[in-house]
DNA sequence: TCTACAACTGCAACGTTGTTGCATTTATTT
DNA sequence: AAATAAATGCAACAACGTTGCAGTTGTAGA
């Protein structure tokens, strides 16, 4: 259960309007434990959303730092909490993710990656987007 | 410059028909030097293609193993020849790509990745998908 | 507490991306 | 050269996402 409290907070240290609609959707996100969710997972949620208003507070919270994007390997964008040491201008990097091919299920992985990888001569890495994918323990112990 | 018999040879071994259109639409990967095409790309650079016969096509390659989908960071689909050793089974393991965040260029990058990340207990890793961003030569010096 | 302004919401309209069905054309096999 | 299996091109549709605008709501300041 995630706490009133908290979701005002955490909408006001972002800078972020208090409005029901935003406190729903922040809700859910707190809800999911770290589980990345997709558009369509929000609106399946939410009682009877409007698309557009979705999608800007999406983006809304993007913007504040309160969410960051994870593209999964089908294409499909889903978002997660952002961790407390995740600014705006950090928050892009080195994401790690989990997919599970079987339900879909996409997490955020933290701190425990280490990538050693090359690009060619005269080339700049500047962020690395890593996404596992396997299957996930409720897959395979149902 | 792609000589026509290399494009035709590789049809054959990948057991697609030699129809003018996939023809051309090789031709557009095997001159690409390793960098991964959207459809967008593609269809600017064929001379008044059918879009839907596009995307099939592209899954014709896809499923023979010709070609292999990168998707980036943005969402946006992608697809490279794949190699030699890049048969229809393995052909999605171990990817790993390079996106210029400038101008949107993506190559694909060969043996050369180590990753070392940790899933959540009773999870399973099956495949890694990474992609590196940040400036290809061609950004950095004009 | 009231007011005024900026921000958010909800609707309509539109654009892009990708899919399915079907009739026609084309490549391959014999 | 004929038969047939596959590929093409068109129409219609569905999902996803964006922009503009009028009306509503939250918040800061008097």
């Amino acid at each position: 259960m995630v706490r009133e409290e908290d979701i005002l907070q955490k909408l006001e240290s972002h800078n972020l309007r208090k409005t029901s609609f935003r406190k729903e959707v922040l809700e859910l996100f707190m809800a999911s434990e770290g589980e990345a969710l997709s558009n369509q997972q929000l609106e399946a949620q939410l009682n009877n959303p409007d698309r557009i208003t979705l999608y800007r507070t999406i983006k809304a919270f993007e913007d504040k730092g309160l969410i960051h994007l994870a593209v999964d390997s089908g294409g499909i964008s889903r978002y997660a909490l952002c961790l407390e040491d995740c600014t705006t201008r950090s928050h892009q990097d080195k994401h790690a993710h989990f997919q599970c091919t079987m339900c879909g299920k996409t997490i955020c992985l933290e701190g425990e990656v280490t990538i050693q990888a090359k690009a060619p001569k005269g080339y700049v890495v500047e962020r690395e987007n890593l996404i596992l994918e396997g299957h996930c323990s409720a897959c395979i112990n149902p």
